[in-house]
DNA sequence: TATTGTTATACTCTATAACTATA
DNA sequence: TATAGTTATAGAGTATAACAATA
């Protein structure tokens, strides 16, 4: 396709002129930021009232399903920088939802547990985000979410094989 | 030991101990912000040599499919703010890679294109784009990448609709 | 020497308010 | 009055270097 001069003609955009992106659409890149951003935006205000962002969020759940985990193995499950995830525990703990505790085999590290009032919060943030999925997928039937999970997690651990 | 085990037993958490996350493996917002983690960083490294980001690359494609469209336009048509939109010309100009140009039915508005330079650096970044894809995407067929544009199409469109 | 948690720092991305010049 | 482009600014999110205590 080394021909047209002009990919399309001049046009006039003064009113709501209908915009291309076919070149964009056909790379999955593009079409994952701009999913994720539309459920990202939505799902932060879902977690709002709980006063939750969606990476404190993700640490309650995580904790609840691995108490007693240490901060780098944490942070290095959810691909997140140690630096960050101090600072994220911090805000954690200071609400009391968390807590740092002495590992009895390491002393150099610390044991993340959630409080009770942090696995109430969890609790009900989980239903809220339960709930927030429903609306935004409600144009997928139930074996479109299991594919598009499937599709997604084989593009996450296809990843990780090929960095190590 | 010899406790009442909470939600899982405690664990010794010294060792590469696995870690579980089946609560948010379910949710399609973990897996697409995971996912699309793993792409954006490496298209980002794909990008590099030709001193773009995602953004820029972005911005070139669409002003070689929209010649002339103008900066609001485009700002509405990737879901990105006026005021990041600017900035992000003003750099792309000052490398020469786009230009700002009267628009003769609206004084206030600029039309935007792509000079020489810009259309060759978008040829060359665009291909650099489809080869980091087929690197990412090695994983899926080409069934299954139809299937996941077309799942994460519906999420977008979907939502688009719902918000009007 | 290597690793855990930490501090400090910086850069990108995103979001909002307000100004100007036009419409 | 509303809109296009712009300026300034602030907040998330993310990344790296370096340090003290411990392994």
């Amino acid at each position: 396709m080394g021909k047209p001069a002009q990919i399309s003609a001049e046009t006039n955009w003064d009113a709501g002129t209908a915009v291309r992106d076919t070149a964009l659409s056909r790379l999955v890149g593009y079409n994952l930021k701009r999913s994720f951003n539309n459920i990202y935006v939505d799902l932060a205000e879902a977690l709002r009232p709980f006063g939750l962002r969606m990476i404190t969020f993700t640490i309650l759940t995580m904790l609840r399903e691995n108490p007693g985990i240490r901060l780098s193995n944490l942070a290095a499950a959810i691909d997140m920088e140690k630096p960050n995830m101090v600072s994220v525990i911090d805000e954690l703990s200071a609400r009391g939802l968390v807590t740092r505790s002495a590992d009895p085999l390491d002393k150099r590290a610390r044991q993340l547990h959630l409080t009770a009032d942090g696995l109430k919060l969890q609790h009900q943030a989980y239903a809220a985000a339960c709930v927030h999925e429903e609306g935004c997928l409600q144009h997928l039937d139930e074996a479109e979410r299991a594919q598009l999970i499937a599709l997604l997690s084989k593009i996450r651990h296809g990843a990780d094989k090929d960095s190590r």
